[in-house]
RNA sequence: GGUGGGAUACCUAAGUGGCCAAAGGGAGCCGGCUGUAAACCGGUUGCGCAAGCUUCGGAGGUUCGAAUCCUUCUCCCACCA
């Protein structure tokens, strides 16, 4: 009973390209067997992984059978889509550790439990490393030709860079993707690949491979790249990248960004990155105009994320977390309370004593990271960008003593409007 | 293996003996206005309160003085074979 997950995919947005416009309908009509591939070449994913795992589950949730691909053997290789320089190659020994973690974040989003759409998991480095070089280049090779591959886009620009070229490992990176699909298709009858729009070219290859050895129609979707408006990286936040880990990017960060998210992008992001349904999300997107203020669709996007992601129960953390910091003030919460709004915040120790004869800011600052010298630290303070328990200081002198703290022992500093540290004193 | 080009701060990119702690742009950061938005405006981005100190791929040298000249090493790229 597949229901007709194309158009809302659709209205989502979510549809960059699709090799035949009839998909929509197949997809509809039967149950297709699909796949997505994960780059295991960091030990999490990213806001763009988080879209093609979402895929995966929509599929799903249409009653369609997902594959997610740990890449241990391509990543072995390296992807050139969208590089404009060279990878560093990487160990297996550190690819195996990197899909272990991937793994587990597929696990959250993605049902891998018995049933008719049941999901599995493999890892393409248990069909590619066992191949024979010489059977590879008869089999698969002698599909591809080299005029075709020259022309692609991602290769070309690296060929006719003047800084950069392309080594034959990742040259070749195509055709190993492309059979990851064909054996796919004829191990699992896999008749579809989604990802993202940089994976076209990829895609396309695979079904032509297909075609050719197996006399099959194959189908590809891309979902279209989340990128900020003026060219901004939007799966970027402070600091780098937004992963799925918690440990590399903690729940409270990961609400934060979808906080900030430009108003302009708030719809998008609904329809990219939650469940909820047209009604829900234009009701929300009114309010986002109506009465920007409220701030009503910036909360359930960040709500909504950071409970696939993390869980209920951390995203409600992170919402306490985030309306204590940014709203009533800290210095009138119980000590329990403190600390948890105050978890995910970088904090530090330091010895009681030390506040005996009072502590330069200055060098509070530094100690927590806030300030990368002495000169920038006092500079944040006389630009009035430093706070103690969310009270502006600008006495670039100051110095901080028992009487600043709080419950006898700890001291919240910040610096900017987001940057919190937590220091206790024991 | 040969020839040529290159390595400058977070990125990009000027600078080719003193006026260089090093232009410009991007990006970041702080502030203002707002709504933890955008746009815009102001400030800022080696260390030091300062005198001054340490930087221009690494090492050594020439010079009163080097990012700039010389030697050498490492790495990168292109072309040829």
């Amino acid at each position: 009973m597949p229901q007709d997950i194309y158009r809302e995919l659709q209205w989502r947005g979510l549809i960059h390209q699709a090799t035949d416009p009839e998909l929509g309908r197949r997809l509809a009509q039967e149950q297709f067997v699909l796949y997505c591939g994960f780059d295991p070449t960091a030990d999490s994913l990213h806001l763009g992984g988080l879209i093609q795992l979402l895929g995966l589950r929509r599929m799903q949730l249409a009653g369609h059978s997902p594959i997610a691909v740990m890449g241990g053997g391509t990543g072995l290789i390296g992807d050139p889509s969208g590089r404009e320089s060279e990878r560093s190659l990487l160990d297996p020994e550190v690819l195996e550790a990197n899909i272990a973690d991937i793994r587990r974040q597929t696990e959250r989003i993605v049902d891998f439990s018995p049933g008719a759409s049941q999901a599995i998991l493999v890892n393409n480095a248990e069909w590619l490393r066992p191949l024979k070089l010489t059977d590879f280049l008869r089999d698969i090779g002698k599909h591809f030709s080299v005029n075709q591959m020259v022309a692609r886009d991602s290769v070309r620009s690296r060929l006719e860079s003047r800084e950069q070229g392309i080594s034959f490992t990742e040259f070749t990176y195509m055709l190993l993707q492309s059979y990851d699909f064909l054996h796919l298709y004829n191990q699992h009858n896999c008749r579809l690949q989604i990802g993202g729009s940089d994976q076209w070219g990829n895609i396309t290859y695979g079904i032509e491979l297909i075609r050719k050895v197996a006399g099959a129609e194959a189908y590809g979707l891309t979902s279209p790249l989340i990128e900020g408006l003026g060219g901004a990286k939007m799966g970027k936040s402070v600091g780098g990248n937004v992963w799925l880990d918690p440990a590399k990017t903690s729940p409270y960060r990961f609400y934060q960004h979808f906080i900030n998210v430009d108003d302009a992008q708030v719809g998008q992001f609904l329809r990219f990155f939650t469940f909820l349904g047209k009604e829900e999300i234009e009701q929300l997107e009114g309010s986002l105009r109506g009465a920007p203020q409220r701030r009503d669709a910036h909360r359930a996007l960040a709500r909504e994320v950071t409970t696939l992601v993390h869980g209920l129960e951390e995203a409600e953390r992170a919402e306490r977390a985030s309306q204590a910091l940014f709203g009533k003030q800290i210095t009138e919460l119980a000590e329990p309370e403190l600390l948890d709004v105050l978890a995910d915040a970088p904090s530090s120790r330091r010895p009681h004593s030390s506040l005996a004869q009072g502590t330069p800011l200055v060098d509070l600052l530094i100690e927590a990271g806030l300030a990368t010298s002495r000169k920038t630290a006092r500079e944040f303070i006389g630009g009035g960008g430093v706070y103690i328990n969310n009270t502006k200081e600008t006495d670039v002198d100051r110095s901080v003593g028992e009487g600043d703290l709080l419950h006898g022992r700890y001291l919240v500093l910040r610096r900017g409007k987001k940057n919190h540290h937590l220091v206790s004193f024991g």
